[in-house]
Formats: structure tokens, sequence, C-alpha cells
DNA sequence: CACTTGTTTCGACATACTTCTAAGTTGACA
DNA sequence: TGTCAACTTAGAAGTATGTCGAAACAAGTG
């Protein structure tokens, strides 16, 4: 499961097909693959250090934000955030770089979009 | 079926009053209480199950489904599926109603588009 | 090289979750 | 009233998850 720009990001939202794979689930039934798909996605944001962590780091300056950076703003151990940074990464949510002593994460931002879209109430017709 | 809308219902996604409460999480930082009540509603959908059922539920006609039309979708016993509406229904998500020997469910829309608006990638703005 | 700081991995524990079978409840109907 | 069908609740078993402390790994510095 190579992390890296993973090729559920260009499932943005905005479906260029008209696939059901970026219908929002109240226009037309999820199949059985597609919510086998989903609920992994959903289950990586089902947590509040997890929720927390993504925010912060979409937030963060630059649009990425160091461990160190994150560390400081929970009750939890470090070895606590690690683990949920590997969670979040694992299912496409975030990517990371070591670049010297530190190591950065950033949001995929597609993969964010994708869910937005999914629970969307209508498909947003913006071009 | 009137859908009896529920007080939570009006955090739709517009912010009347610019509360952090509806902002998408990568405009400014989710604080550990904000995160803290929504992770139950990730929670909620983080399963391919409760996925399908509110999928299946919001595509019904009428918008609304009786727990007969559900079960028959899946592999799963009809205990699992009533324990699935149960957490779907403590979320928030669905509410039913018992019509003689029928319970008939329905989604509860400015739930799922509070969740659509948070990961959001910027408010939509569409008035 | 040794030492310090930043970050991840490992192993363990308590809690929570998904699913099942069995039994209970509610309402329709003969 | 008795019986059947539709659902829900209760209890149990197996698995997954969140958290920690200890230890390992990585990179910079003296």
């Amino acid at each position: 499961m190579s992390k890296q720009v993973s090729p559920i990001v260009d499932l943005a939202g905005t479906d260029q097909a008209g696939q059901a794979c970026c219908a929002p689930l109240v226009c037309e039934p999820l199949n059985a693959a597609e919510a086998e798909e989903l609920a992994p996605l959903f289950k990586a944001i089902a947590d509040p250090v997890r929720l927390r962590l993504l925010s912060l780091i979409a937030c963060h300056e630059g649009g990425e934000a160091c461990v160190c950076d994150l560390t400081g703003a929970f009750e939890v151990t470090g070895p606590t955030i690690s683990h949920h940074l590997k969670v979040l990464r694992q299912a496409g949510l975030i990517d990371c770089e070591r670049r010297g002593t530190w190591v950065y994460y950033w949001v995929n931002p597609g993969v964010l979009a994708r869910l937005s879209a999914i629970l969307g109430p209508r498909v947003t017709a913006m071009t």
C-alpha cells in the first residue's frame, strides 16, 4: 500500500463520467464493494484525536506540520500520536516526508473532498 | 413523510453566525470539544453495513424504508441489521416510526450535510 | 564517537465493536 | 383469544482499537 499520491485522489468529487463512485450516497444506493472501500476512510477520521490531527495539519501554515507541532496539542503520549498519524496515512488522508530531524505531514485534499462529496446532499455542480 | 427536523439540523453547513461549529476542518483547527462531538457521528458511518443502510434508506422511494426492505440486501442477520439501525439512530443520522406491523426509517439530511460541510474543501457559498 | 532530541516500533492491557443465537415485544387477523 | 409476522433486546464469543511504557531508530552536535 505504497502511500505517495494514492490513485484515490482523482475521484475528488467531480465525477467526470457520472460514475457511481462519487455520487452522494443519498442519490443512489452504495453497493457492497463501494461501502467496503469507503468505510475504512470514515473509520480513520472517526476518532477525536485523529480528527484534530487532520485539522491541525490542514490549518497549519504552509499546509504542513511537523510532529512536534502536533504532540503538544494533545494529552496523549508521543507514541499514541504517532500511531494515529500512521492510521491516517494508511487511509491515504495524509502523507509525510522526513526533512532532517523532523517529519512533516500534510493533508491529501482529494480524499477529504471525496468523502465530503459522498455525504453531500446533492452534487454541487459549481464549475 | 415530513421528517421532523431535529435541533442538530440547523448546523447544516451554512454557518449563520460564522461559528467554528460548521467551518470545514481545513479552515480552522477543530478544538477538543468539537472533535469529541463529531467523532461519534463519523464512527456511526464508519462501517460498511451502516453506510449501505444509510444509502438504501435515503435512496428508497419516499425517502423512507421499512426494515424488511433493508434486511434482504445484506448477508447478516436481522438482529444485526437492527443493531446497526440503532447505532445510526442514536447518532441522530436517522429516525424511525412504527406504522402498524412495520417500522419505517428515514434519513436526517441535516446531520449528513453537516458532516459533508466539515470535510468540505471550502465553504460552498452558493445561495 | 558519545550524547541529545525527535519520531516510530513493540508488546501489553483494558475497552469497545461486530456478529450471532435465543428470547421478548408489538401489532394484525382469524 | 390464539397465532403469526415484523422487529428489538439480551447475552455471549471473537476480534479490533486506543493507550501506555520501554526500547529502537534517525539525524544533528560537541
